[in-house]
DNA sequence: CCGCATCCCCAAGGATACTG
DNA sequence: CAGTATCCTTGGGGATGCGG
């Protein structure tokens, strides 16, 4: 008990820096939440899209969600949105340079993906 | 319009590698989905902490949720959960090795973070 | 102190059909 | 092609209260 009594005194001690460092974390979560934007980010890494294109790649989204995800992104200024007067309409979507700016994140999200599947298989066996 | 084609063909090309890169980052959101987890991991990333203690370092966060999450991640082996046989009971939750594998993931996203929040304030000055 | 049980609400997300 | 509109379901999340 005495040791746990240490431990609680040790870590309350820190608590104040640690809600300092945990803001920015929240920051950016409240823009990157939800199963789609950084999948969305990802297809546009190579290049500028149109919008079926990114329907293709990202499996599962809907139009409807699509429409909102990529609105919010540019809304953040992380994708940016050119209408192409042609008939019919077409539309591309970009990375903008802050948008690049999440690529060390997307890429230690996915080394991380990567070898937690490779984990989850050798579990199952 | 050419250009467009052109573009569009590029891309379409492409478009099955990007799919394999999109699924390791898919598994990855699965586990870490949610406005909470990685707050709570980044809260244990001083050592072992109380669940008190870690409410009280995670801001808004309810005792149901905190629960939950706690739950969550423990079930994917990312948090260890150990109960002290004392009166009232002491629980301690610590980052198991491989929740400590998620260190690059969390601190990619804060220096993210840490950047987009300078940005912010520049742009409503 | 460490939760679980219950009730409740709302936003995220899906399905389908439809327009310019 | 590039979305909107509409309706619907699910579950994330909050509030409160109780039990070991």
């Amino acid at each position: 008990m005495a040791i746990i009594g240490e431990i609680t005194e040790k870590h309350r001690l820190s608590s104040p820096e640690c809600k300092q460092q945990m803001m920015p974390v929240q920051d950016a979560l409240d823009i990157l939440h939800g199963k789609w934007k950084l999948l969305i980010l990802m297809s546009l890494s190579t290049g500028p899209m149109r919008f079926k294109e990114i329907q293709r790649q990202v499996e599962g989204i809907t139009a409807k969600m699509l429409s909102k995800e990529l609105k919010d992104l540019e809304i953040n200024e992380l994708v940016q949105r050119t209408v192409y007067d042609t008939i019919p309409v077409a539309v591309e979507y970009t990375r903008t340079p802050y948008g690049n700016s999440l690529k060390k994140v997307i890429d230690e999200l996915h080394a991380w993906g990567v070898q937690h599947r490779k984990r989850v298989m050798r579990r199952s066996n």
